[in-house]
RNA sequence: GGCCCCAUGGUGUAACCGGCUAACACGCAGCCCUCUCAAGGCUGAGAGCGGGGGUUCGAGUCCCCCUGGGGCUACCA
């Protein structure tokens, strides 16, 4: 049997980072068995979804490589991928089940629902339908269909346990008589999400459901849908919650939640899916840093941890700087080159790929996320006059002065690679009778200002001489 | 209220179908490297496995109860 599974969001915001992990792993299970990901837009609440959202959406998953074979833009043998374009399909299936008896109309208000439930509420009763037009004979209700009386259609909610193998979670059961007979097809003929969900599970031949455990307890609805339908039941994985630091549903309150705001941040979408996948799962091995193609070829549903995780940015963060240190140097220049454009207008240096690359290989251990370059290069890119005490000091020693004339002449002659720049600094050195800090330090803030920064080999060769004799200003 | 899920250091996880001095990573502290900051390397502090009962020669690992978190209980998704 082929994977078939699908990634399912409502388009009522922006992705956030447990629908990407949820979407992630649906992907993994698809790449890792040669199956199908389907991507599938739930929007049959009108009121909240927006075209803006479903496009968002659409980028990130792009952004984070989680790409689909089946879905809005590609199309597929099960289209439409919306559910606001399939409603036809849901009202003949649920026409279908009325006709069997499996559903039936409900010709109660929602008030005298609204009422039924305090009453019930009161008395301690269960909340449940209590089954009003299920007792309606057929020809009563055809009747009153007919004669135009709003209805809503319900299932009939067979009395019997129910109970599921969960791929996270183990066998999870239902007793019988813990749920009523729920609507299916509104009044206004519109179908109801776990109605949709399964007509459209069952029709894309989906062979996998995993999903968040917030539908967990949907799944007992859902079974007796299938049921209703005829249709096989798929494998559930139900994929626990992911938190914030003060252990409550992720949320806008915790800081960054949405995939988009990570990318404008500078993150790196394989850091970001590293992350992700290890935020309740792993390998049962020692190891953290993981390529798309090794979590492709290790990722497996049973290795799911079934308990909630709280979300480290802290850990993201230094995840993401180990994956900078990973890029090849040339990749590096050319994703900190739209940062340095927008720092430095105008600067010729930022469409020269050999200062950029240059200034990749520099900053390369120092960053963390890649708008970080900015502040890293600044002093690097113009002098500037010592910034604090501590970098007025190190140009205070009395030698400071012929130490730095004695660069200054070994400089303008020596070949500008780097072996013999760090001659000619040693050289200097002597002359001037100073080492170590009282060597590089004066060097160092002449170039830069600071007495902290990259390693100043590095700062040589990315100035070049002529900046650099410029700089020490004699 | 009812139904369901979950529970290992501050955080993410590991510990094969019961045998541990409970491991790794982030973070934290210190040391080393080094011209400095990072990066990197090393060392350390930090949980006796939510609590209580069992079962067993032996339990983080199995069973029961409790507690605490969370989800669902809509003509929301």
């Amino acid at each position: 049997m082929t994977v078939r599974v699908r990634f399912a969001p409502s388009p009522t915001g922006y992705l956030h980072v447990g629908g990407a992990r949820t979407a992630l792993f649906n992907w993994l299970f698809a790449r890792r068995h040669g199956g199908t990901f389907i991507l599938r837009i739930e929007d049959t609440d009108l009121e909240r979804s927006t075209a803006e959202s479903e496009e968002g959406l659409l980028r990130d998953l792009r952004w984070l490589g989680l790409t689909w074979d089946e879905g809005p833009g590609i199309g597929g043998p099960h289209a439409p991928y919306r559910q606001s374009e399939r409603t036809k399909i849901y009202q003949e299936w649920a026409r279908r089940l009325v006709e069997t008896g499996a559903a039936y109309p409900c010709f109660c208000t929602e008030d005298e629902l609204e009422k039924k439930r305090q009453q019930a509420e009161a008395e301690h009763r269960s909340l449940h339908y209590d089954g009003t037009c299920r007792r309606l004979t057929a020809e009563e209700a055809k009747r009153r269909v007919a004669a135009g009386e709003p209805h809503c259609i319900r299932v009939r909610v067979p009395v019997k346990d129910y109970a599921v193998d969960d791929l996270v979670r183990g066998r999870v059961e239902w007793k019988s008589e813990t749920l009523g007979d729920f609507i299916i097809l509104r009044s206004n003929g519109m179908p109801v999400y776990n109605f949709c969900v399964v007509v459209d599970d069952a029709d894309m031949e989906i062979t996998h459901v995993i999903r968040a455990e917030e539908h967990l307890t949907n799944t007992h609805r859902q079974l007796i849908l299938y049921e209703a339908l005829g249709k096989p039941i798929p494998q559930f994985a139900h994929v626990s919650l992911i938190l914030g630091a003060d252990k409550t549903k992720l949320s806008k309150r915790h800081g960054a939640t949405s995939v988009g705001q990570y990318e404008t941040d500078g993150f790196l979408p394989q850091a970001m899916v590293n992350f992700l996948a290890l935020l309740g799962w792993a390998e049962g091995i020692d190891k953290e840093l993981y390529s798309i193609a090794e979590l492709i070829e290790k990722f497996s549903l049973e290795r799911i941890n079934p308990a909630p995780a709280v979300f480290d940015h802290t850990k993201l963060i230094w995840m993401n700087g180990q994956h900078i240190r990973l890029l090849p140097v040339d990749k590096l220049a050319e994703m900190i080159a739209p940062a340095m454009r927008d720092a430095y207008p105008g600067d010729a240096r930022m469409e020269d790929g050999g200062f950029l690359r240059k200034l990749a290989a520099t900053v390369q251990p120092a960053l963390t996320v890649i708008p970080d370059v900015v502040n890293v290069a600044k002093p690097l890119l113009h002098a500037g006059e010592p910034a604090d005490d501590e970098a007025k000091a190190a140009l205070a020693a009395p030698e400071v002065p012929a130490l730095l004339a004695a660069l200054a002449g070994e400089f303008k002659g020596c070949d500008w690679q780097r072996d013999p720049i760090n001659a000619a600094i040693k050289a200097a050195g002597k002359k001037a009778g100073v080492k170590g800090k009282g060597l590089f330090m004066p060097l160092r803030v002449k170039l830069t200002g600071s007495c902290h920064g990259p390693d100043l080999i590095n700062v040589l060769d990315l100035l070049g001489r002529d900046e650099v004799v410029r700089r020490l200003g004699v």
